[in-house]
DNA sequence: ATCTAAGCGAGACGGTACGTCACGTCTTGGG
DNA sequence: CCCAAGACGTGACGTACCGTCTCGCTTAGAT
């Protein structure tokens, strides 16, 4: 709560309450958690954060830009990676992040329910870009160093790559076919990566 | 348990118009391509098809299980695949048609936002498995006779290897961090396809 | 109370007719009783009598007429008539008999809600002319037997004198700020034949 | 100090638009001139008066208690009496304003169409009280100042008497058996009169 | 120490779509 | 050849949220 940098703008009047903030995303979260994405109303977000509408629509544009930004919210904790080890262990560490990350019920299929959201929006842009994408950005450093260490081939399509390894993972998580679990993941790192290893 | 099969059905009563069961998809479809999944709304539909909203409801339940009904009657007209040449070669080719499938705008960006729908419904998974994971069925007969042909190895993960062909597919459809077109699927295949060929 | 006499023939497919005129106006009865005139669906009437929708059409143009009718056929067993005394113990005689008839809440509230109906038809009239009117011509009779055994003043108004005995009545039936009883009927005569009777 | 008192409501929120209700009022008004009650649907007036439905539900909450909000507030314009003369020539001036008042199509019929309305509701008591039961009101200071006045005997029963006097009047607007005019308003206060008039 | 602009909770506003109900008509197939 | 069953187009119902707009109040930086 540093957050005391100089503003060059005069900004009078009241300041937006943090309070209110908070209080807007707690139940956001909450009716997430308990409705899906559907139950987050910005009437029942209003209602519950005793908030007035137009205080959240100071903040957010519309209901889905609300839900979105709660998902995001919800998942910026999570960060901390290992970075010890060889670029391919790393990768599989990640890789079992990921699928914990998205095996849970909210975590997972709840959230995803957001991927294919209606428009190309700045939100949901930002929304793809740091749940679903994060993780093959990280992918593609770890990939690429292990290119530089010799345990990939050095001809290798690095974005197929990446898509191998993650597309499946959402694709399970988003139909559901088939359970997201370690297992999977192992194997699935481990088919991928013996196409990607030199062959000698 | 289980009802005993009484279920000769009577079929009283004036039986439900076929005429107003395409015209509602019809309506439903041309609504759809015109303003995407949210301008599928019962109103729209029934006015634009000349017909009772009351006639809609008695043939789905609510205004997104029309919706998927139209994208999968859509679907059916699909054509079957050419069944000529290897099984590998079949594979590339029935990876061709769903690229093209879900390359256009309204065939892939459309139909995909609702990859992701609400609940478990019944026509949910149906839409699942009729639009999304039938490719993967087929992959899988394809699959198996290339095990068979000596063209993939005995020992590989059928699921998973089909995973790693069509996961990455949707994931780029419904993330849409890259494009999906032919090289990729091409490109994807053979990727695939160097770990699990045999090794000599 | 048996009109169940001879219905054991079977009768070869024709003639039901009566038994489904019954079984409606029966089944419209209850669904009176029960929820009100408002509970007088054609739906719920067909649905309750076992009975396809056209053949209650057949015999009634809508909803209102089949409630009206019914009230209508209730009111029917409704016709004995003291006759005895002098005319006026007569008209007193009646005046109860319709203070009873309409004290019950459906015998009165119930079925006079119906007086107001919306249209001019042929079957409102007839209502009118069979269910709130009867007593009126019947008191008619009465007041002019009064009048020629000399226990009415011969130039008084009929027609004003017969509102002022049935007005009142149904205008508390109608507008319910007092009740209907007895009392008030024995006392609303003795004041009306106050002004009628001769002065000498 | 001084003692604030805290009777006063906090009444927050935007406060209701006086200019909405009365385009709802003016529209429902000219529906129910144009086709009756029934022509007074909550959709046809929410379109006339440019207005959302939720916006009448917030002040009536249904169809018929609009209708009769309706009919109550042209009622209010209502001139009030002369209030000259002596109480039995008030009493009859008072009486040809209500036959003038219900003797016009709309004015009567179609208003007394409400009178027999649906429930025992506070708005339909509102109803009853204020447009049909407010006559009688102002007839029980007029008969009450006419005992006092010597006019009328001191042992008659009011209720029954004023019930003598209005009765007839709805009687004959609801039932429409027989004209409701001057002449029979002149003729039925006569006639009552005469009864109750000390007999020296 | 005031002024005053912006934010605050509350809630009404005009809308759109929802899913239901009953209407009165039309169309089957079985008795 | 009826007639029960039930689907049809129509249209109003009452509800849920939408995103916007007042209200009368804080609140806190600028005057």
């Amino acid at each position: 709560m540093i957050d005391r940098v100089k503003t060059e703008k005069p900004k009078r009047g009241r300041p937006r309450s943090q309070a209110a903030r908070r209080a807007i995303l707690v139940a956001a979260a909450d009716l997430l958690e308990e409705g899906g994405i559907s139950a987050v109303t910005m009437e029942a977000v209003a209602t519950r954060a005793k908030v007035g509408k137009p205080t959240i629509y100071r903040s957010w544009p519309n209901a889905q830009a609300l839900a979105m930004a709660t998902l995001m919210e919800a998942d910026t904790a999570q960060t901390t990676v290992q970075e010890s080890g060889s670029p391919l262990a790393d990768l599989e560490g990640q890789l079992l992040k990921v699928v914990e990350k998205f095996a849970t019920k909210r975590g997972g299929q709840v959230r995803l329910m957001l991927a294919a959201a209606e428009q190309d929006s700045e939100i949901a842009k930002g929304f793809r870009n740091q749940v679903i994408l994060k993780s093959r950005v990280e992918g593609h450093a770890l990939l690429t160093r292990a290119i530089s260490a010799g345990d990939i081939r050095t001809d290798v399509d690095i974005e197929i790559s990446l898509d191998m390894i993650y597309g499946p993972l959402f694709y399970r998580v988003l139909i559901g076919h088939l359970p997201l679990d370690e297992e999977f993941a192992k194997g699935l790192l481990k088919e991928v990566l013996r196409g990607l290893q030199p062959s000698d």
